[in-house]
DNA sequence: CATCTTTTGAGAGTTACTCTCATTTTCTAG
DNA sequence: CTAGAAAATGAGAGTAACTCTCAAAAGATG
């Protein structure tokens, strides 16, 4: 919004697309094919019971190339592309406003963006999160990854390096409170409606210190 | 410490090995045979590198029993005996004190412990958490059985439910501050030594409502 | 069209993990 | 002390995720 290039990193994910060359605009086809035919197959049938055989059978590729596009059959349910968008919306920020501050106001703005994208997929990779071990262990790498990306953003607003001992205690601080509220989602305590009001309460409560 | 029976939560872990009936201590014998030659070959040769064979074989059990005891061999690296323990220790501070100020004194009180017991050990597993994928991801469910034990101690500190909002939010950023300061330990950035007064400070930190 | 690069498919191999069933070892009663 | 129940172990067969290698296909480039 600031900027006045036409690839800003705040794109809806589908207007991205006519912009690539051949060659990886493809990629990215065969990318979604994988995947939407992977959750589709995981819900019908469960995560277990589906082989990489049968998603690569149904999105018309070979095992192999299946291994090259997502490296564990776990990467499939966990992997998105709104990392670099969160980052990208913390450094648009107003300077003045404090680190929290920042991060609600960025949940605010993408919150809605991603229930509009994706609502249906997302409820399945949160059920499936929930339900199978092994998906639950691979969040915490991609939590490790938006780590990186906030930290980043949060050194940068702070005028802190990214790996500042306080920079990082509050990355993760903040992770661990969003991993509480995405918590109470799988496990139903809260709504998918409630829990933006929920996000939004915890990072104010961490503000605060916590107080118990 | 305050309480006259001798099997107290804060015995040292060797101490309970003779109270066992005869199965139980055999079973807890061969438990940590399994752990203490897989760490060690994982050591010697690597993690990738070391089968499960080859652990069972040093271990003198079979494979199948290898897999009774650890479900997966990532659980080598990553369990240990000490949550349980922190727990007590919370539970066992003072009521007046707050509930950061409770963890601060529970850690101060288990990590001289943890070092003596283990240090060795706890090396070779912290260097393994750090670069092999698989036990990365599993130390994630070792975290959500450590949030468990947490919120219990912490709802009933507080006359709060386990299961309160605020209390998860709570139990999660601590835990989030945890991780912040041993992945400063895992990537060298603190020493051993360091480590109790870096999540120290990462709890006051934390208490303060992460102002940055 | 020709060639150079990148992507793909096929197939063989390894190993973590599961299941089943027979055997051995520990606990418990009479 | 012994008989029988209960629990732990071992052996072996089977599955499926992942790796590696190499040859064929498709896309970029001049």
């Amino acid at each position: 919004m600031s900027t006045s290039s036409p690839e800003h990193a705040t794109d809806r994910l589908e207007d991205r697309l006519s912009r690539l060359p051949l060659r990886e605009r493809k990629k990215l086809r065969t990318r979604r094919a994988i995947q939407d035919h992977a959750l589709r197959l995981f819900g019908e049938q469960g995560y277990d019971e589906t082989t990489v055989e049968q998603i690569a059978a149904a999105a018309e590729i070979s095992p192999s190339t299946f291994f090259r596009y997502f490296p564990t059959k776990e990467d499939v349910v966990v992997t998105d592309e709104y990392d670099p968008i969160m980052a990208q919306i913390i450094r648009d920020q107003p300077p003045e406003v404090s680190a929290i501050e920042a991060l609600r106001a960025m949940l605010r703005e993408i919150l809605p963006q991603l229930y509009a994208d994706d609502l249906e997929a997302l409820r399945t990779r949160m059920r499936l999160t929930a339900t199978v071990p092994a998906v639950r262990g691979r969040t915490f790498e991609s939590m490790r990854s938006t780590f990186d990306l906030m930290s980043e953003a949060i050194g940068e607003r702070t005028g802190r390096a990214p790996d500042d001992p306080e920079v990082e205690a509050f990355s993760w601080a903040v992770l661990g409170v969003m991993q509480a509220a995405m918590n109470r989602l799988i496990e139903d305590k809260v709504t998918y409606e409630e829990l933006p009001a929920l996000l939004d309460h915890h990072l104010e409560f961490l503000g605060r210190g916590c107080p118990l």
